[in-house]
DNA sequence: TTGACACATTCCCATATGGGTATATATTGT
DNA sequence: ACAATATATACCCATATGGGAATGTGTCAA
């Protein structure tokens, strides 16, 4: 899944879709790409968990999924306090308070 | 330098050096991979600034450089509000008030 | 039903990449 | 100087991957 985002295109698809969500062919149109290569990236986003497709009539609509990031977000936060000194054991507390009351409201 | 980290040997690699500087022999037993891939893996995490060597002798020492990944973590900071729901406006100041803070002192 | 449209899938090709093996380079110890 | 050690590099091979072109599939409109 890190692999998903390693891909230029497949990030330039993510961004874009953070606007909302979006039928294929805008897609196809803001990458300047070809529309057999963005139906591909976007299976492979859609393999990992990324983006989830909706049937509209004869389109299909892409819509973000950015809970699949999360994985990624928590391996690179691991590596914060290597370059952010603010990052001190009361940050670490505070963020670990965060987190918990994530959990338990939304379990 | 997605692409760096998308590889998992690299990751492990990456999460060993958190551990403290380790030359190359090292790095090779524990993750029990031949001494040319750890040498190639280490070259290409070198070429993106992730970690930097120390000579010591006729060894290598290799050190994590984490802040390489601030990119990454800055990026997929920008998706956290989509599965967070703690991430709300608050948060956000917050956040921005760090960030500040550690512009302010180290610029 | 037929044709146009939106998208997915398939096939082909060039390139990149990771592992394996062998070898080169540099440094230490004797 | 020589052998051993630590690491880097070169070479080979199998596989994965991205783009391009062609084709398949399903849907709407007339």
């Amino acid at each position: 899944m890190f692999n998903a985002v390693a891909e230029p295109r497949r990030r330039e698809i993510l961004d874009l879709l953070m606007e909302g969500e979006r039928p294929v062919g805008d897609i196809v149109e803001r990458l300047e790409l070809g529309q057999p290569q963005v139906s591909k990236h976007l299976k492979v986003l859609r393999e990992v968990g990324l983006v989830d497709a909706r049937e509209d009539g004869r389109m299909r609509v892409y819509r973000l999924n950015g809970r699949g990031l999360k994985p990624i977000h928590d391996w690179v936060s691991n590596y914060e306090r290597t370059w952010s000194e603010r990052f001190d054991a009361l940050d670490v507390v505070l963020d670990e308070l965060k987190d918990k009351e994530a959990r338990d409201e939304r379990p």
